[in-house]
DNA sequence: TGATGGTAACTTACCCAAGGGTCACTTTAC
DNA sequence: GTAAAGTGACCCTTGGGTAAGTTACCATCA
Protein backbone atom coordinates (compact mmCIF):
# COMPACT_ATOMS: atom_id res chain seq x y z
CA UNK A 1 0.00 0.00 0.00
CA UNK A 2 1.71 3.47 -0.85
CA UNK A 3 2.77 5.84 1.82
CA UNK A 4 0.23 8.33 1.16
CA UNK A 5 -3.33 5.97 1.51
CA UNK A 6 -1.50 3.72 5.02
CA UNK A 7 -1.06 7.79 6.43
CA UNK A 8 -4.18 8.71 5.68
CA UNK A 9 -5.46 5.33 6.90
CA UNK A 10 -2.98 5.79 10.21
CA UNK A 11 -4.63 9.03 11.16
CA UNK A 12 -8.00 8.15 10.78
CA UNK A 13 -7.31 5.38 13.54
CA UNK A 14 -5.38 7.90 15.57
CA UNK A 15 -7.65 10.57 15.73
CA UNK A 16 -10.26 8.15 16.89
CA UNK A 17 -8.31 6.40 19.40
CA UNK A 18 -6.59 9.73 20.98
CA UNK A 19 -10.47 11.40 20.65
CA UNK A 20 -11.83 8.08 22.53
CA UNK A 21 -8.65 7.68 25.41
CA UNK A 22 -7.34 10.96 25.17
CA UNK A 23 -3.72 11.83 24.14
CA UNK A 24 -2.07 9.82 27.60
CA UNK A 25 -4.22 6.96 27.75
CA UNK A 26 -3.71 6.51 24.00
CA UNK A 27 -1.59 3.26 22.61
CA UNK A 28 0.40 3.53 19.62
CA UNK A 29 0.51 -0.07 19.15
CA UNK A 30 -2.95 -0.05 18.95
CA UNK A 31 -3.54 2.38 16.62
CA UNK A 32 -1.41 0.57 14.04
CA UNK A 33 -3.02 -2.58 15.46
CA UNK A 34 -6.15 -1.09 14.05
CA UNK A 35 -4.99 -0.65 10.34
CA UNK A 36 -3.31 -4.02 10.57
CA UNK A 37 0.53 -2.47 10.53
CA UNK A 38 2.86 -2.56 13.77
CA UNK A 39 4.53 0.11 15.26
CA UNK A 40 7.72 0.65 13.64
CA UNK A 41 6.08 1.74 10.09
CA UNK A 42 3.93 4.39 12.59
CA UNK A 43 7.26 5.62 13.81
CA UNK A 44 9.09 5.62 10.60
CA UNK A 45 5.95 7.37 8.76
CA UNK A 46 5.14 10.11 11.74
CA UNK A 47 8.37 10.06 13.73
CA UNK A 48 6.57 10.06 17.43
CA UNK A 49 3.74 9.99 19.22
CA UNK A 50 3.53 13.92 19.00
CA UNK A 51 4.09 13.48 15.45
CA UNK A 52 0.91 11.43 15.02
CA UNK A 53 -1.02 13.66 17.51
CA UNK A 54 0.12 16.58 15.43
CA UNK A 55 -1.04 15.01 12.43
CA UNK A 56 -4.22 14.19 13.58
CA UNK A 57 -4.69 18.04 14.94
CA UNK A 58 -3.86 19.67 12.15
CA UNK A 59 -6.88 17.89 9.96
CA UNK A 60 -8.90 18.06 12.33
CA UNK A 61 -8.47 21.84 13.59
CA UNK A 62 -7.82 22.73 10.27
CA UNK A 63 -11.04 21.57 8.35
CA UNK A 64 -13.24 22.98 11.56
CA UNK A 65 -11.40 26.32 11.61
CA UNK A 66 -12.12 26.60 7.73
CA UNK A 67 -16.00 25.28 8.23
CA UNK A 68 -16.83 27.76 11.22
CA UNK A 69 -14.81 30.46 9.46
CA UNK A 70 -17.03 30.17 6.08
CA UNK A 71 -20.21 30.12 8.03
CA UNK A 72 -19.52 33.12 9.89
CA UNK A 73 -18.22 34.83 7.32
CA UNK A 74 -21.97 34.24 5.82
CA UNK A 75 -23.59 36.37 8.31
CA UNK A 76 -27.22 36.27 9.19
CA UNK A 77 -29.16 37.15 12.72
CA UNK A 78 -27.54 36.34 16.03
CA UNK A 79 -30.22 34.39 16.65
CA UNK A 80 -29.36 31.87 13.66
CA UNK A 81 -25.67 31.68 13.54
CA UNK A 82 -25.04 28.88 16.27
CA UNK A 83 -27.77 26.60 14.62
CA UNK A 84 -25.87 27.14 11.30
CA UNK A 85 -22.50 26.59 12.77
CA UNK A 86 -23.74 23.45 14.49
CA UNK A 87 -24.90 21.82 11.21
CA UNK A 88 -21.61 23.31 9.58
CA UNK A 89 -19.80 21.22 12.26
CA UNK A 90 -22.13 18.51 12.10
CA UNK A 91 -21.41 17.74 8.06
CA UNK A 92 -17.76 18.21 8.11
CA UNK A 93 -17.25 15.75 10.63
CA UNK A 94 -20.41 12.92 10.16
CA UNK A 95 -17.49 10.45 9.09
CA UNK A 96 -15.36 11.83 12.13
CA UNK A 97 -16.66 12.49 15.27
CA UNK A 98 -13.81 12.01 17.51
CA UNK A 99 -11.83 14.87 16.03
CA UNK A 100 -13.55 17.79 17.61
CA UNK A 101 -11.80 16.19 20.86
CA UNK A 102 -8.69 16.53 19.90
CA UNK A 103 -8.74 20.46 20.13
CA UNK A 104 -9.85 19.82 24.22
CA UNK A 105 -7.65 16.80 25.01
CA UNK A 106 -6.69 17.61 28.84
CA UNK A 107 -4.31 15.23 28.85
CA UNK A 108 -1.79 16.59 26.22
CA UNK A 109 1.51 17.87 28.04
CA UNK A 110 1.23 21.32 29.15
CA UNK A 111 4.25 22.11 26.83
CA UNK A 112 5.63 21.79 23.73
CA UNK A 113 4.27 21.64 20.09
CA UNK A 114 1.06 19.87 21.02
CA UNK A 115 0.03 22.59 23.20
CA UNK A 116 1.03 25.04 21.06
CA UNK A 117 -1.21 23.93 17.88
CA UNK A 118 -3.83 23.23 20.24
CA UNK A 119 -3.86 26.12 21.93
CA UNK A 120 -3.47 28.26 18.71
CA UNK A 121 -6.78 26.23 17.18
CA UNK A 122 -8.85 26.96 20.31
CA UNK A 123 -7.88 30.86 20.43
CA UNK A 124 -9.31 31.13 16.78
CA UNK A 125 -12.44 29.22 17.56
CA UNK A 126 -13.05 31.18 20.74
CA UNK A 127 -12.71 33.75 19.20
CA UNK A 128 -15.38 33.28 16.71
CA UNK A 129 -17.49 32.21 19.54
CA UNK A 130 -16.98 35.76 21.16
CA UNK A 131 -17.95 37.24 18.13
CA UNK A 132 -20.80 35.20 17.81
CA UNK A 133 -21.30 35.96 21.81
CA UNK A 134 -21.09 39.50 21.85
CA UNK A 135 -23.49 39.46 18.98
CA UNK A 136 -26.15 38.22 20.98
CA UNK A 137 -25.75 39.47 24.13
CA UNK A 138 -25.41 43.28 22.87
CA UNK A 139 -28.78 42.71 20.91
CA UNK A 140 -30.22 42.00 24.81
CA UNK A 141 -28.17 44.90 26.33
CA UNK A 142 -25.39 42.60 28.01
CA UNK A 143 -22.11 44.64 27.19
CA UNK A 144 -20.38 42.82 30.51
CA UNK A 145 -17.10 41.39 28.33
CA UNK A 146 -16.72 38.68 31.40
CA UNK A 147 -20.21 37.77 30.82
CA UNK A 148 -19.71 37.53 26.90
CA UNK A 149 -16.54 35.28 27.57
CA UNK A 150 -18.29 32.92 29.95
CA UNK A 151 -21.14 32.56 27.43
CA UNK A 152 -18.25 31.90 24.52
CA UNK A 153 -16.95 29.16 26.63
CA UNK A 154 -20.32 27.66 27.56
CA UNK A 155 -21.19 27.19 24.15
CA UNK A 156 -18.45 25.70 22.95
CA UNK A 157 -19.29 22.91 26.23
CA UNK A 158 -22.42 23.11 24.18
CA UNK A 159 -20.83 22.08 21.34
CA UNK A 160 -18.54 19.36 23.11
CA UNK A 161 -21.47 17.92 24.94
CA UNK A 162 -23.37 17.89 21.30
CA UNK A 163 -20.86 15.34 19.67
CA UNK A 164 -20.80 13.28 22.89
CA UNK A 165 -23.22 12.97 22.48
CA UNK A 166 -23.76 12.18 18.76
CA UNK A 167 -20.93 9.89 18.99
CA UNK A 168 -22.74 7.21 20.71
CA UNK A 169 -25.65 7.72 18.53
CA UNK A 170 -23.69 6.42 15.12
CA UNK A 171 -27.25 6.51 13.22
CA UNK A 172 -28.08 9.68 13.58
CA UNK A 173 -26.40 11.56 10.46
CA UNK A 174 -25.50 14.99 10.17
CA UNK A 175 -29.01 15.96 9.32
CA UNK A 176 -31.12 14.89 11.65
CA UNK A 177 -28.37 15.78 14.21
CA UNK A 178 -29.31 19.63 12.47
CA UNK A 179 -32.66 19.29 12.54
CA UNK A 180 -33.17 17.99 16.39
CA UNK A 181 -30.67 21.29 17.60
CA UNK A 182 -33.39 23.33 15.47
CA UNK A 183 -36.34 21.89 17.02
CA UNK A 184 -35.36 22.14 20.69
CA UNK A 185 -33.75 25.60 20.51
CA UNK A 186 -37.27 26.59 18.71
CA UNK A 187 -38.90 25.18 21.29
CA UNK A 188 -36.16 26.12 24.55
CA UNK A 189 -35.85 29.95 23.61
CA UNK A 190 -38.33 30.75 20.98
CA UNK A 191 -35.09 31.27 18.84
CA UNK B 1 0.32 13.83 61.44
CA UNK B 2 -2.40 11.67 62.41
CA UNK B 3 -3.70 9.43 59.50
CA UNK B 4 -7.18 10.74 59.06
CA UNK B 5 -5.81 14.57 58.27
CA UNK B 6 -3.17 13.48 56.43
CA UNK B 7 -5.49 11.23 54.20
CA UNK B 8 -7.60 14.09 53.62
CA UNK B 9 -4.89 16.47 52.79
CA UNK B 10 -4.44 13.61 49.77
CA UNK B 11 -7.90 13.26 48.81
CA UNK B 12 -7.74 16.89 48.38
CA UNK B 13 -4.38 17.00 46.48
CA UNK B 14 -5.26 13.85 44.82
CA UNK B 15 -9.05 15.44 43.77
CA UNK B 16 -7.30 18.08 42.16
CA UNK B 17 -4.35 16.32 40.36
CA UNK B 18 -6.89 13.95 38.72
CA UNK B 19 -8.97 16.71 37.91
CA UNK B 20 -6.40 18.81 36.47
CA UNK B 21 -4.59 15.43 34.33
CA UNK B 22 -7.16 13.18 34.76
CA UNK B 23 -6.84 9.23 35.82
CA UNK B 24 -4.18 8.38 33.37
CA UNK B 25 -2.63 11.74 33.29
CA UNK B 26 -1.78 12.07 36.99
CA UNK B 27 1.23 10.56 38.94
CA UNK B 28 1.00 9.30 42.03
CA UNK B 29 4.91 10.69 43.24
CA UNK B 30 3.52 13.56 42.49
CA UNK B 31 0.15 13.58 44.87
CA UNK B 32 2.04 12.79 47.74
CA UNK B 33 5.09 15.26 46.16
CA UNK B 34 2.16 18.20 47.05
CA UNK B 35 1.34 16.93 50.81
CA UNK B 36 4.99 16.73 51.26
CA UNK B 37 5.03 13.22 51.97
CA UNK B 38 6.65 10.31 49.74
CA UNK B 39 4.49 7.41 47.62
CA UNK B 40 4.52 4.97 49.97
CA UNK B 41 2.71 6.11 52.62
CA UNK B 42 0.22 6.96 49.80
CA UNK B 43 0.08 3.46 49.15
CA UNK B 44 -0.23 2.20 52.78
CA UNK B 45 -3.56 4.54 53.16
CA UNK B 46 -5.18 3.83 49.84
CA UNK B 47 -3.59 0.60 48.35
CA UNK B 48 -3.40 2.03 44.65
CA UNK B 49 -3.89 4.10 42.19
CA UNK B 50 -7.65 3.18 42.06
CA UNK B 51 -8.32 3.10 45.81
CA UNK B 52 -6.91 7.03 45.69
CA UNK B 53 -9.44 7.91 43.14
CA UNK B 54 -12.10 6.14 44.39
CA UNK B 55 -11.76 7.62 47.32
CA UNK B 56 -11.97 11.39 45.57
CA UNK B 57 -14.53 9.86 43.59
CA UNK B 58 -16.61 8.92 46.31
CA UNK B 59 -16.50 12.45 48.36
CA UNK B 60 -16.79 14.56 45.33
CA UNK B 61 -19.60 11.98 44.23
CA UNK B 62 -21.71 12.18 47.41
CA UNK B 63 -21.56 15.63 47.66
CA UNK B 64 -23.14 16.00 44.33
CA UNK B 65 -25.28 14.15 44.62
CA UNK B 66 -26.68 15.15 47.89
CA UNK B 67 -26.95 18.72 46.65
CA UNK B 68 -28.52 18.09 43.47
CA UNK B 69 -31.05 15.81 45.50
CA UNK B 70 -31.95 18.33 47.76
CA UNK B 71 -32.23 21.60 45.89
CA UNK B 72 -34.57 19.07 43.24
CA UNK B 73 -36.34 17.74 46.47
CA UNK B 74 -37.75 21.42 47.22
CA UNK B 75 -39.09 21.68 43.71
CA UNK B 76 -40.19 24.98 42.12
CA UNK B 77 -40.86 26.64 38.31
CA UNK B 78 -39.29 24.41 35.92
CA UNK B 79 -37.16 27.52 34.11
CA UNK B 80 -35.88 28.60 37.54
CA UNK B 81 -34.92 24.79 38.34
CA UNK B 82 -31.24 25.14 36.19
CA UNK B 83 -30.12 28.34 38.65
CA UNK B 84 -30.71 26.64 41.75
CA UNK B 85 -28.92 23.79 40.70
CA UNK B 86 -26.27 25.27 39.28
CA UNK B 87 -25.99 27.93 42.78
CA UNK B 88 -26.11 24.44 44.52
CA UNK B 89 -22.81 23.44 42.69
CA UNK B 90 -21.37 26.60 42.94
CA UNK B 91 -21.72 26.92 46.64
CA UNK B 92 -20.85 22.86 47.52
CA UNK B 93 -17.95 22.92 45.44
CA UNK B 94 -16.51 26.44 45.98
CA UNK B 95 -12.80 25.10 47.56
CA UNK B 96 -12.89 21.65 45.77
CA UNK B 97 -13.66 23.05 41.82
CA UNK B 98 -11.92 19.98 40.48
CA UNK B 99 -14.08 17.99 41.73
CA UNK B 100 -17.06 17.77 39.03
CA UNK B 101 -14.26 16.62 36.65
CA UNK B 102 -13.78 13.42 38.42
CA UNK B 103 -17.38 12.07 37.35
CA UNK B 104 -16.98 12.53 33.62
CA UNK B 105 -13.03 11.74 33.47
CA UNK B 106 -12.44 10.27 29.93
CA UNK B 107 -9.77 8.85 30.79
CA UNK B 108 -10.46 5.99 33.22
CA UNK B 109 -10.02 2.49 32.62
CA UNK B 110 -13.30 0.82 30.29
CA UNK B 111 -13.94 -1.62 33.29
CA UNK B 112 -13.51 -1.96 37.02
CA UNK B 113 -14.36 -0.58 40.08
CA UNK B 114 -13.91 3.05 39.07
CA UNK B 115 -15.54 3.04 36.13
CA UNK B 116 -18.74 1.22 37.42
CA UNK B 117 -18.71 4.01 40.49
CA UNK B 118 -18.12 6.96 38.00
CA UNK B 119 -21.25 5.29 35.83
CA UNK B 120 -23.27 5.08 38.68
CA UNK B 121 -22.99 8.88 39.86
CA UNK B 122 -22.98 9.82 36.28
CA UNK B 123 -26.74 7.55 36.46
CA UNK B 124 -27.82 9.54 39.19
CA UNK B 125 -27.11 12.90 38.23
CA UNK B 126 -28.46 12.03 34.63
CA UNK B 127 -31.45 11.10 36.29
CA UNK B 128 -32.03 14.77 37.22
CA UNK B 129 -31.09 15.79 34.31
CA UNK B 130 -33.78 14.14 32.70
CA UNK B 131 -36.32 15.02 35.19
CA UNK B 132 -35.57 18.91 34.54
CA UNK B 133 -35.19 18.38 31.12
CA UNK B 134 -38.46 16.68 30.86
CA UNK B 135 -40.40 19.10 32.81
CA UNK B 136 -39.12 21.75 31.06
CA UNK B 137 -39.99 20.36 27.32
CA UNK B 138 -43.46 19.35 28.11
CA UNK B 139 -44.21 22.72 29.25
CA UNK B 140 -43.07 23.85 25.63
CA UNK B 141 -44.74 20.87 23.45
CA UNK B 142 -41.89 19.01 23.31
CA UNK B 143 -42.15 15.47 24.11
CA UNK B 144 -39.61 13.32 21.95
CA UNK B 145 -37.75 11.10 24.79
CA UNK B 146 -34.87 11.15 22.66
CA UNK B 147 -34.63 14.87 22.55
CA UNK B 148 -35.19 14.98 26.18
CA UNK B 149 -31.91 12.78 26.31
CA UNK B 150 -29.86 15.36 24.17
CA UNK B 151 -31.04 18.50 26.35
CA UNK B 152 -30.42 16.23 29.76
CA UNK B 153 -26.62 15.81 28.16
CA UNK B 154 -26.12 19.30 27.04
CA UNK B 155 -27.06 20.16 30.37
CA UNK B 156 -24.27 18.86 32.04
CA UNK B 157 -21.95 19.90 29.52
CA UNK B 158 -23.09 23.38 30.56
CA UNK B 159 -22.28 23.28 34.01
CA UNK B 160 -18.81 20.98 32.69
CA UNK B 161 -17.93 24.03 30.67
CA UNK B 162 -19.05 26.50 33.34
CA UNK B 163 -17.32 25.08 36.21
CA UNK B 164 -13.82 24.77 33.80
CA UNK B 165 -14.41 28.51 33.46
CA UNK B 166 -14.66 29.04 37.03
CA UNK B 167 -11.72 27.50 37.87
CA UNK B 168 -9.94 29.73 35.87
CA UNK B 169 -11.00 32.25 37.42
CA UNK B 170 -10.29 31.56 41.07
CA UNK B 171 -11.53 35.41 42.24
CA UNK B 172 -14.91 34.62 41.26
CA UNK B 173 -16.95 33.44 44.61
CA UNK B 174 -19.79 30.77 44.13
CA UNK B 175 -22.59 34.01 44.70
CA UNK B 176 -20.74 35.75 42.12
CA UNK B 177 -20.99 33.47 39.77
CA UNK B 178 -24.77 32.33 40.27
CA UNK B 179 -25.52 35.82 39.72
CA UNK B 180 -23.59 35.73 36.86
CA UNK B 181 -25.41 32.81 35.45
CA UNK B 182 -28.78 34.24 36.24
CA UNK B 183 -27.68 37.36 34.41
CA UNK B 184 -27.01 35.73 31.40
CA UNK B 185 -30.16 33.43 31.43
CA UNK B 186 -32.21 36.10 32.21
CA UNK B 187 -31.03 37.81 29.29
CA UNK B 188 -30.71 34.99 26.97
CA UNK B 189 -33.67 33.45 27.10
CA UNK B 190 -36.08 35.86 29.32
CA UNK B 191 -35.93 33.00 31.90
C1' DT C 1 11.44 8.64 87.02
C1' DG C 2 13.36 6.45 83.65
C1' DA C 3 13.90 2.08 80.91
C1' DT C 4 11.19 -0.77 77.59
C1' DG C 5 8.39 -2.38 74.21
C1' DG C 6 4.98 -1.66 70.82
C1' DT C 7 2.67 0.84 67.32
C1' DA C 8 1.85 4.23 63.83
C1' DA C 9 3.97 7.54 60.64
C1' DC C 10 7.19 7.72 57.28
C1' DT C 11 11.34 6.87 54.10
C1' DT C 12 15.03 4.75 51.07
C1' DA C 13 15.78 1.72 47.70
C1' DC C 14 14.16 -1.37 44.91
C1' DC C 15 11.05 -4.45 41.39
C1' DC C 16 8.45 -4.86 37.26
C1' DA C 17 5.16 -4.13 33.51
C1' DA C 18 3.72 -0.99 29.95
C1' DG C 19 4.61 1.71 26.39
C1' DG C 20 7.40 5.04 23.56
C1' DG C 21 11.08 4.55 20.45
C1' DT C 22 14.87 2.09 17.47
C1' DC C 23 17.67 -1.30 14.59
C1' DA C 24 18.55 -4.70 11.54
C1' DC C 25 16.43 -7.32 8.54
C1' DT C 26 12.91 -9.28 4.88
C1' DT C 27 9.61 -8.89 1.32
C1' DT C 28 7.55 -6.84 -2.78
C1' DA C 29 7.10 -4.03 -6.95
C1' DC C 30 9.03 -1.79 -10.74
C1' DG D 1 19.02 -4.32 -8.25
C1' DT D 2 17.17 -0.86 -5.76
C1' DA D 3 13.89 1.60 -3.28
C1' DA D 4 9.98 1.58 -0.51
C1' DA D 5 6.73 -1.09 2.53
C1' DG D 6 6.82 -3.63 6.34
C1' DT D 7 8.33 -6.68 10.51
C1' DG D 8 10.53 -9.20 14.84
C1' DA D 9 13.09 -8.29 18.47
C1' DC D 10 15.06 -5.31 21.16
C1' DC D 11 16.26 -0.89 24.46
C1' DC D 12 15.03 2.30 28.00
C1' DT D 13 12.34 5.46 30.58
C1' DT D 14 8.24 6.23 33.23
C1' DG D 15 5.42 5.22 36.71
C1' DG D 16 2.61 1.92 39.52
C1' DG D 17 3.64 -0.92 43.31
C1' DT D 18 6.50 -3.17 47.35
C1' DA D 19 9.99 -4.76 51.10
C1' DA D 20 12.48 -3.57 54.76
C1' DG D 21 13.88 -0.50 57.73
C1' DT D 22 13.92 4.09 60.74
C1' DT D 23 12.02 7.58 63.63
C1' DA D 24 8.77 9.43 67.05
C1' DC D 25 5.51 8.94 70.29
C1' DC D 26 3.18 6.89 74.08
C1' DA D 27 1.66 3.47 77.40
C1' DT D 28 3.41 0.47 80.88
C1' DC D 29 5.98 -1.05 84.74
C1' DA D 30 9.97 -1.83 87.94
Amino acid sequence: MPREEREAQLVVAGTEEFGRAGYAGASMVEIARRVGVTKPLLYQYFGSKDGLYLACLHRAGDRLTEGVATTMAAGGEPEQMPLKVLAAIFTTFDHDRYAWRLLRDATVPATGDIAAAAADYRRRLDAFAVLGATQLLTSRGLADPVDIEAVAQVWTGVVDSLISWWIDRPDEDAAAMAARCARIMGGLFGW
